[in-house]
DNA sequence: ACTATATAGTTTCATTTGAAACTAATTTTC
DNA sequence: GAAAATTAGTTTCAAATGAAACTATATAGT
């Protein structure tokens, strides 16, 4: 039977009120939604519009740092990558200082796609936070940040 | 070049203030990190622990329902019951009346393991939250709440 | 200069995952 | 009460993933 109420904190573990479970039941199911809007209509996977979205951002990145800043493994990187390139959605260019790595960077094609995609994952992130404040938004924002910094931490032991 | 700050809300998206990018992030790491824990010492993986933590709470419950619960696919919790099964952590009991179903609960050995893990998992959680006052915890709870209920809307269109 | 080591990125391989097909049992419909 | 439709759970197959090996280039150490 259910482990009576009052006592519970003891032994056993209330899932919903377990933060690792609801954060990751959450950001999977938001992930997941979100890329069923673009995954649709572009046939876009989620590495590959990280790297989309990355390069959008900041124009200019070799793969490895593409990896770096969105924390996805250098395979995940190098398929994605290949995947939009192979799509014409990304251009290589060499880098003649360094012939190990290369400059990606998006095509015209890729940067429309870019522009199409940028709106309706805004409005996407605006409607789940349609119902918070702007104060709650905030606090949102500041607690996921510390939430980060902490767990980098506690997960240092690599 | 990245775009001049200021007017950037239009056309380019800020990852680093992307709602969905920044939930998943966090998420990833944090199951990761504790899934480290009790990976390295019990041979778990994430969806065993799952039902492992879900038959903790329950005690009994069929295969369907773990996965309702805890939102695994019925293939993950079909794979993960088994390899619980082999190492006779969990215990199959015939529903007499639906053979289609069982009912499963831990063993004593299940519970053991179960009871090993609780308070490190605990701990974890709460070496997370370490530096949140209770007031950010509880708004945390409620927002995190507040966004799963609303994404369960936005998501209705399977 | 030449070997050592390190790094960027790809490929290979084994594992994990989910979708679809399947099996077995149950419920519904006529 | 038999045929049709549903449901619980497993298996099969194809795609996604990450670890390890590999290729090509670059950097150190001597």
């Amino acid at each position: 039977m259910t482990p009576a109420s009052g006592e519970t904190a003891s032994t056993t573990l209330e899932l919903e009120g377990f933060l690792p479970y609801r954060l990751n039941l959450l950001a999977t199911e938001v992930s997941q939604t979100l890329a069923r809007v673009y995954g649709k209509q572009f046939g876009i996977s989620i590495p590959e519009w990280r790297v989309l979205a990355t390069l959008g951002q900041f124009d200019v990145m070799t793969a490895r740092d593409i990896g770096i800043h969105s924390r996805m493994h250098k395979t995940t990187v190098s398929r994605a990558v290949a995947a939009l390139e192979k799509r014409q959605l990304i251009a290589r260019r060499a880098n003649r200082s360094d012939m190990r790595e290369a400059f990606l960077a998006l095509s015209e094609a890729g940067q429309a796609v870019y522009r199409d995609i940028v709106p309706m994952a805004k409005s996407f992130s605006e409607s789940l936070c349609l119902g918070l404040s702007p104060e709650e938004r905030e606090t949102l924002d500041r607690l996921i940040a510390r939430l980060s910094e902490r767990v980098s931490h506690l997960g240092a032991g690599d």
